[in-house]
DNA sequence: TAGATTGTTAATCGATTAACAATC
DNA sequence: TAGATTGTTAATCGATTAACAATC
C-alpha cells in the first residue's frame, strides 16, 4: 500500500489516530471501523478512510473495519515510534534539563544520549543520568561515537542558527528546533520546529478574539 | 483595519514574522517591504502582504514599506504578548517543572503564578518560585484569588482529560495542553494542544522517507 | 515624475467533503 | 443473502499564488 508521500496535514493526524486506537485497544477493542476514530476525532469520516488507506499494510474488510493492532504497527512503523534513534541535545538550559530527565521520549522512538552545552560549569556532569559535553566536543566523531542522528535545539532562538550550523557540519541528518527561529540548513538536513510562542499565540487569540466579541 | 477573523494558518506565521521583525529591528532597520519578509521566512510576498494586511493598523507605504516598531506592536496586541495573563500549571513531572523554572514565557504575555500536583510530596513546598497546591485545591474560588485565565496541562495522556474536566469546573478559560490527547471541553473553553509526538513524528517520517528513497 | 511597492481581484492549487459503486 | 463499511472518483471549499491597477 505505503506509496504516495503523505502530506504534511496527514501525518499530524497520524499520533491522533495513535493515541485512539491504542485507548480502543486497552478498552479490549479487537476492531475498528472509520467512522468510530473520526467520532473521537471529530475528523470527517471520508478523511479518515483515506488518511487509514494510504498508511495501511492490510485492506480493510466492508461491514468489519479494520485490525487494530495492525493500524497501531502501521502507524508507529511510518512514524518511526517502534524503532529507536538516537539523538543529542544542545541546550541544557531549563528546558533541555527537563528533556534530558523525561523519560517518555523513548515511546515515540527517540533516546538522547548526550546533552551540550557552552556553559563550563556543565560540561562534565550528568543530568538525567546522560553526559553534558562542552558544545566544542560536537563533532562528527563524537556524533558517530554517540550513533546519533537527531539533534534537538533547546538554545535561546539567538544561538539557534549557530548551533544548528555546528550540528550540520557534524553531520547530523535531522533537527527538532525547539528555539523560536527558522533554522537555514542544507536541504539534506530535516528540521522540525516546535514553537512554543505560536502555540500560545493560538490561545491567546483565541481568548482576545472571544473577549471582544462579547464586548 | 484588524477585521475578519485569522485563519489558523495565518495566526501560525504572525509569531515567525515577529521573530523575523525584531531581528531586522535588532539591525537598527526602521522600515521593512513584504519581499524582504518573504524572503527571511520562504513565504510568497503576495502572502505576507495579505497576512500583514490584515493586521495592521497602519497602512503601508507605496515605494517605502511599513515601519517595524508599528508591525511589532501591532502583532504583540492580536497575540496577546504585550499584556501578561496569569496561568496556573497542573502537572508538576518533569516538563511542568522546567516550565515552572522557565521565565521565557513573560516574553509571550504569560505568567505561571502556581503549581498544581497529585503527589503529596510536591504540594505545600515551591518550584521555581512558584507554589505548589494540591489538584484538591484547584477550585474556582483559587482560579479567582490567583486571578488566573489559562491552564497548562503538563499531566501524563491518561490523566488529561480529568484535569480538564476539573480546569472547566474552575472557571478557567483557556488550556494549554501538552498531553497527547484530544480533550473534550464545552465550546466556551478554548484550547491550543502541543503534541511533542506530532512534532517529533514529523522529523521521524521525513527521514525514514529519505532514507526509503536512497534504496 | 517615475517606479517600487502597495492593496485587492481573479486564477490556481490542494485538501476536505460528498457521492457511490464494490464487496466481505 | 442483505447491508454495513470499504475504496475511490467527482464536487466543493479554502488557502495560496498570480496579475494588475492604485499610489506615495
Amino acid at each position: 500500500m505505503r506509496k504516495a508521500k503523505l502530506t504534511k496535514n496527514q501525518l499530524h493526524r497520524l499520533p491522533e489516530y495513535l493515541w485512539v486506537l491504542k485507548n480502543l485497544e486497552s478498552n479490549g477493542l479487537k476492531t475498528v471501523n472509520s467512522q468510530t476514530l473520526a467520532d473521537c476525532l471529530d475528523l470527517n469520516n471520508e478523511l479518515v478512510r483515506k488518511d487509514i488507506a494510504s498508511i495501511s499494510t492490510e485492506n480493510g474488510v466492508p461491514n468489519k473495519g479494520r485490525k487494530i493492532v495492525q493500524l497501531i504497527s502501521d502507524i508507529e512503523t511510518i512514524l518511526g515510534f517502534n524503532t529507536i534513534s538516537n539523538a543529542i541535545l544542545v541546550g541544557v538550559g531549563s528546558l533541555g534539563t527537563a528533556f534530558l530527565h523525561y523519560k517518555g521520549f523513548e515511546d515515540f522512538g527517540l533516546k538522547i544520549v548526550a546533552g551540550f552545552d557552552s556553559n563550563p560549569l556543565l560540561s562534565g556532569k550528568e543530568v538525567g543520568n546522560k553526559p553534558v559535553y562542552d558544545v566544542s566536543e560536537l563533532t562528527e566523531e563524537k556524533i558517530k561515537e554517540l550513533n546519533a542522528h537527531i539533534g534537538i535545539i533547546t538554545v535561546p532562538g539567538y544561538a539557534a542558527q549557530v548551533v544548528a550550523d555546528t550540528l550540520v557540519k557534524a553531520k547530523i541528518q535531522g533537527i527538532w528546533n525547539f528555539a523560536p527561529t527558522k533554522l537555514n540548513v542544507p536541504d539534506n538536513v530535516i528540521v522540525s520546529n516546535i514553537n512554543l510562542a505560536t502555540s500560545l499565540a493560538v490561545l491567546s487569540y483565541e481568548l482576545y478574539f472571544r473577549n471582544e466579541k462579547e464586548n
